[in-house]
DNA sequence: CCGCTGTCAATTGTCTGACAACCCATTAAG
DNA sequence: CTTAATGGGTTGTCAGACAATTGACAGCGG
C-alpha cells in the first residue's frame, strides 16, 4: 500500500470516529489495513502530532477532533483558489499582470539571488462575487516559471502552477502573518481606501532541498476568507 | 530514553546540522541514540511532517531548513509572555480585569456550556515600553480556573496558569486570523483610534478529550510581534 | 455494604533482525 | 566513448517478541 494511501485511510477513519471515541488496537488497524504495526504507528503519528489523535500506553488511541478541521488550516499549503473551490465558493481572476523584472536587492535578497537577476512577477486580484477579496503578488526566479507558461496555463495560481510541473519537488512555505494598513497600489487593487485594515500573508516557497523558489505578498480583504492555524501543547 | 528527550536531541542535531547536509544514517543514528531504528524513525517522521527533514529511500535524510524557525511558529501553542521572553522583548501586564460573569449565549456555545454558566473572565494589556502592544480576553468555565488563583500567582498568561496544573491535560488549540477594524473597547485599551487596523485572533483551546476549556480573543498592534507559520506542501 | 488489594487481560511503547526497494558510483562489456 | 551490469549503502517495510502501563474484576477484610 502506498503511504499516501494509507494516510488518506488512516485520516477517513479518524474523520468518521465521533470525537473521544477509541480506535481500534493497533494490531487489529494493523491488519485490517494491511501494513505492519511499525509502519502504522508511524503513519498515527503523524497524526498524533497534529493534534487529531491522542494516545495512551495501556489504554488506547483516541480522536481529538475531527480531521476535517485541519485540512482546511493553514498547516497545509493551498492555493486560493483550490481553498475557495473546496468550500464551494464562487472565484475569479480580475486584473492579471505579468512580466519579468530585475530583482530588487530587498527582493533578491530574499530570494538568494545575485542583485538585478530576472525573476518572473505575477500580480492579479482575486474576485468573489465580482468584488475584489484578495490580492497576490509571486515574484519567481526566472527558470522556474515562464512567461508564457503563465499567460497559457494560468488560473490564478502560482503555486498551483509549480505543483503541475513536479521538478523541483517543493518542500515547505513559511508564511508569516500581519495586519497592515493597505497602501496606495493595494488599496486601488481593491477597490478600498487608502489606510484600511487588510490581512496580509508574506510567504516563502521552498522546494525541499530548502532552496527559495516563491516570494509572495497576498492581501486580503476581511470577511471573505477564514484562516486558521492549529497549535499544539509542547 | 524518554520520547521527549529524544524529540529534543534530535532537533539539537537537525539544529546543528546546515541546510542541505546528510544526517547519519539510520542504523548509525539509532546506535547513537540508544533506541532502535523503529523508534527513532517514528520520531523523525514528526520532524519529516513539520518540514524540518526530508527523506529519500535509498539516499538519505536531509536537513531542510533549521528548527529554529519552527520553534518561534504558531505550530506550538505558546504565551504572548513566554515568545516575548524568548525574543528577549521586554513586556509588562497593564490594567486587569477579572471577574466572574455568567456566559452569554454565544460564549456558551462556544465553550459547550448551558447558557448563564459562570465563567471567568480576564481582560488585561500587555505593553511594551509601557506602550500597549496587545489586549487579550480569555474565558474560562468556572472551575477550571477561579478568581483567586488569577489574582495570586498571575504573571499575564491564562495559558501558563492551565499549563502549571497539569490537569486537565491540554490537547491542541485552534486559532482563526483575522484582520479588523478596532471596536471603542479595543481601541481605548490599546490607545488607538477606533477602526484602526488590529491583528485578531480568536482562538479555542480543547483538552486532550477534546473539551473547550479557554476562549480567547487576542488583539495585537501591527509591528511589536511577529507571526508566522511553516505550512507544508500535501 | 464499602473499601482495599492483587490478578489479569488488553493496549501502547520499544526492540531485534531481516528483507525489499531504491539510488548512486564503479566497473565491465560492447 | 557509450551502455549495461553490479555491488554497497540507505530508507521503507515487515514479523514477532517483550516491557510498561492501564482499567476492570474478583476476592478479601472490615
Amino acid at each position: 500500500m502506498d503511504r499516501q494511501i494509507l494516510q488518506e485511510r488512516l485520516a477517513a477513519l479518524i474523520a468518521s470516529t465521533p470525537v473521544g471515541e477509541r480506535l481500534p488496537s493497533e494490531p487489529k488497524l494493523a491488519k485490517q489495513l494491511g501494513v505492519s504495526r511499525a509502519t502504522l504507528r508511524e503513519a498515527m503519528r503523524v497524526f498524533e502530532t497534529q493534534g487529531l489523535v491522542w494516545r495512551r500506553q495501556g489504554v488506547g488511541t483516541f480522536v481529538a477532533r475531527p480531521a476535517q478541521v485541519l485540512e482546511s488550516g493553514l498547516e497545509v499549503l493551498e492555493s486560493i483558489e483550490r481553498m475557495a473551490e473546496r468550500i464551494g465558493l464562487p472565484v475569479t481572476m480580475g486584473e492579471l499582470h505579468v512580466q519579468v523584472q530585475s530583482a530588487s536587492r530587498s527582493v533578491a535578497n530574499v530570494l538568494q539571488l545575485e542583485p538585478g537577476a530576472s525573476i518572473v512577477h505575477v500580480a492579479r486580484v482575486i474576485l468573489v462575487e465580482d468584488r475584489p477579496a484578495a490580492y497576490l503578488e509571486d515574484m519567481v526566479p526566472e527558470g522556474y516559471l515562464t512567461v508564457e507558461e503563465v499567460n497559457g496555463y494560468f488560473t490564478g495560481s502560482v503555486l498551483d502552477l509549480l505543483l503541475r510541473r513536479e521538478s523541483p519537488p517543493l518542500g515547505s512555505s513559511r508564511c508569516e502573518i500581519n495586519s497592515v494598513a493597505a497602501e496606495s497600489a493595494v488599496a486601488r487593487a481593491l477597490n478600498i481606501q487608502r489606510g484600511d485594515a487588510v490581512l496580509r500573508f508574506v510567504s516563502l516557497l521552498y522546494t525541499v532541498d530548502g532552496k527559495p523558489i516563491d516570494y509572495s505578498l497576498s492581501y486580503f480583504l476581511p470577511g471573505y476568507f477564514r484562516f486558521h492555524v492549529v497549535r499544539r501543547v509542547s
